[in-house]
DNA sequence: TCCACTTGCGTTAACGATAACAGTGCTTGG
DNA sequence: CCAAGCACTGTTATCGTTAACGCAAGTGGA
C-alpha cells in the first residue's frame, strides 16, 4: 500500500516493522554474528510478513560486482549455440553468477551495440561468439571487463578463447571417406572468412594430401550460410557431368541441406560433416560425423572467465589461454551395412 | 590507472577532465537541451578519452527499472525452449530490455531459487515455463513483478499465459491417422501430471470418439521423459501379441525415441506426433506432425509481459489473458508415396 | 531603468544497501 | 568503585547517477 514506486519494501520498511534500524536488518540478512536472537527473529518475521527481498541492484552499487556475466551468441536457434549457452549457464550457476543473454542473429553490425549494453549493465565478464572478423568493439569491452571468445578465435586481440579441433576433425572425417576409396569428394562450406570455414577446408585438404589425392576444385563450394543454400549447392553438384561420389559438409545446417537434396533426388551418397545432430543415426545414410560436446565449449569458456575474475586485481595479468575441445568421429552406416533388427542396448 | 575498484571511470572523472560537474555530464549523455555546444563537445571528448560508459546499475537504482526481464525455461538443450528464448529475446530487444536467463533443467526444486534470484536482481518482469505443478513460489514472485507463463498454464494463479493448441493439435493429428483407417494407434506420452501431457491425451481420445473407435488401453504409455524411455516403450509395444499399427507421440523427444526404435527393429509404421523437428521430412517415414512456431510463443509471452509493464501503475489491474499459438498439421510421406526425384522449389 | 525570463550550469538530496565508526548499557577485574 | 571490555544497535557516509532546485549572467519588453 505504501509502495513509493513500483518496487517493493526496503530494508527501512522491514526495520520499522521490526523496530530496529535498517542496518540491523542488513546484519541479520548477512548472517552477521553480532545480533541477539530476539532481534533476529523479529527481523525475520518482518521480512516474511512484507515479502521482503534484498535489492541486488543497490547491493551491486555498494559492494561492486553485479553477479552477472554476459553471453553473446550468433544464433540461439542453432542447437549448437543453445547447448553452448547451457554449458555457460551451468558453470555460472555453480559460482552464483547469472547470465545476461545477447543474440546477434549472425549480424555482426549488431554485436557492438549488444556488447556495449551488457557492459553498461556492469556484467563482470563477457563470453562472446564473435559474428564477424572486425573485433574493435571487443577491444573496447576489454577495457572494462575480461572477455572470453568461444568457437572462434580472437583476431588481433589478447584474450582467452575456447575452440574445437576444427582442423583435426575435418581431416579425420575426410580421411575416413578417402580410406573407403572415395576420390571425388565435394566440399560444402560456410564462408571462408569465418575461421571455422577456413580451418575445416584446411583439414579437408590436408587429408587429401596425406593420401596423395588431388581435390577437384570444381567440387568445392563455399559461402553457404544455411540449409537452403546448401541444398541448392548440392543439387548443382549432382547435376555436374562428373558429379561427386561423396560429400563433406562443414556444419550441421549444411549437412542437413545436403541430406535433403540427396533425399529429394533419390540419390544415396556417403556424407561426412562437422557437428552431430538429432536422428543422424536413423537416416539410413552412410554418415561420418565430427561430433563434440557443445556444452563443454560453454563450460570451458565460463571456467576461463571465472578464473580471470577470481585472480582479478592480483599481480601481473596472466598470458591469454587457448583451450581446445576434442572432437571424435562417429559413423552411421546405411541400413543394409548396419543390419537393422537388433534390440536396444538398455533393458 | 586511477581505478578505485575494478570498475572504470565515473561521471565525476569525466566531469573533472571536461571541467564541468558530473551533473552536466549526465545532461549531455541524456541529450538534455540545456547545455551549450562548447561544453557538450568537451564532455564527449572526455567520454571518448576515458572510454567512459554509464553505469546502468546506478541508473537503475536512481531511476527505478533495471531494464531487464527474467526468463526461466526447463531445458535450454531442447530446441523448443531455445526457440522460445529466442522469441523472447527478439521482442525484449525491440523494447530495449535485456534477458536474464535461468534454466531449471527440468528440476522443479531448483525453480524457486532461480526465480527469487531473478527477482533480487530487480528484473521488471518474468517469463516462466514452470517445471512443476507447485506454483507457490510464482505467487511470491508476483508480489514483486508481473509474471507470464509460457507453454504451461497457471495452477491456481491469476496470471497471463501463452499456450499452444494442445488439445486441438493432438486431435487433428490423431484424426489424420484414423482417417487413413488406422484403429490400433499407440499413445506415447510424457507424464500426465504435465498439462501438455494431459491435454494431448485428451485430444487423442476425442479424435477416437468422434469416429467411434475405442482406444486400446494396452497401447497407452505415459510418463516417458526422454528419447531413451520412449525408445524402450516402443520396443515394448512392438513386442505385443497385438502390436499397434501406428504411433502417436506427445513431443519431439518421444517421437525421436519412437523413430529410433522403429529404425532399429526394421519396422515402418505411420507416426504422428507433437512438435516438428529438423529433418523430419527426409526420414522416409509416413509422418504426421503437429507443427507450430516455438519462437512465437516466446514473442507472445514477451508482448504480454511488456504490455503489463507499460500499463503498470495505472488504473485497476486488468484481467489476466490467455493467448494461444495455433498449430498446423504437416505430413511427410514415405519415399514411395511421395515420389522422390523432384528438384528443390527455390531457383 | 528595472524586473521578469531565459540560458547554462552547479548543489543537494535522494535511490537501497552496507562498511566504518560511534555509542549505549552491562559485566568483570583490579 | 571505576576503567576496561563485551554485546548489541544506531549514525554517517558512500557506491554512481539524476530530479529538483538554486543561482548567476544575459535578454528584452514596459
Amino acid at each position: 500500500m505504501t509502495a513509493r514506486r513500483g518496487s517493493g519494501p526496503t530494508m527501512h520498511d522491514v526495520g520499522k516493522l521490526a523496530q530496529v534500524s535498517a542496518m540491523t536488518v542488513s546484519r541479520v540478512l548477512k548472517d552477521d554474528p553480532g545480533v541477539s536472537e530476539a532481534t533476529r527473529e523479529r527481523v525475520f518475521a518482518a521480512v516474511d510478513r512484507l515479502g521482503y527481498r534484498r535489492n541486488q541492484t543497490a547491493r551491486s552499487l555498494r559492494l561492486g560486482g553485479s553477479g552477472m556475466i554476459g553471453l553473446v551468441v550468433t544464433n540461439l536457434a542453432n542447437p549448437f549455440y543453445s547447448r553452448l549457452a547451457l554449458g555457460v549457464q551451468e558453470v555460472a550457476t555453480d559460482y552464483g553468477l547469472r547470465v545476461l543473454l545477447g543474440n546477434s542473429g549472425e549480424r555482426a553490425d549488431r554485436e557492438p551495440g549488444l556488447i556495449d549494453g551488457l557492459v553498461d549493465h556492469q556484467v563482470e565478464g563477457l563470453i562472446v561468439v564473435p559474428a564477424g572478423s572486425r573485433q574493435q568493439h571487443l577491444a573496447r569491452a576489454m577495457r572494462h571487463v575480461p572477455v572470453v571468445l568461444a568457437a572462434r578465435p580472437p583476431a588481433g586481440l589478447d584474450t582467452d578463447c575456447v575452440l574445437v579441433e576444427d582442423f583435426h576433425g575435418a581431416r579425420e572425417a575426410t580421411a575416413c571417406l578417402l580410406a573407403e576409396g572415395q576420390t571425388r569428394i565435394a566440399f560444402l562450406g560456410n564462408p571462408p572468412a569465418l575461421y571455422t570455414g577456413a580451418e575445416r577446408l584446411r583439414g579437408f585438404w590436408a587429408a587429401h594430401e596425406e593420401v596423395g589425392v588431388e581435390p577437384d576444385n570444381a567440387l568445392i563450394r563455399q559461402g553457404l550460410v544455411d540449409a537452403a543454400t546448401a541444398e541448392r549447392a548440392t543439387f548443382d553438384l549432382l547435376g555436374l557431368d562428373e558429379p561427386p561420389t561423396a560429400l563433406f559438409c562443414t556444419n550441421n545446417r549444411i549437412s542437413q541441406g545436403a541430406i535433403r537434396a540427396l533425399y529429394k533426388s533419390g540419390t544415396t551418397l556417403p556424407v561426412a560433416g562437422f557437428d552431430d545432430f538429432d536422428l543422424s543415426d536413423v537416416l539410413g545414410l552412410p554418415l561420418t560425423l565430427v561430433s563434440y560436446d557443445a556444452d563443454e565449449i560453454g563450460r570451458q569458456a565460463a571456467r576461463l572467465l571465472i578464473d580471470r575474475l577470481e585472480q582479478d586485481g592480483d599481480a601481473a595479468p596472466r598470458a591469454s589461454r587457448r583451450v581446445t575441445v576434442p572432437t571424435r568421429v562417429v559413423r552411421h552406416g546405411a541400413p543394409s551395412a548396419d543390419g537393422p533388427g537388433h534390440p536396444p542396448t538398455g533393458a
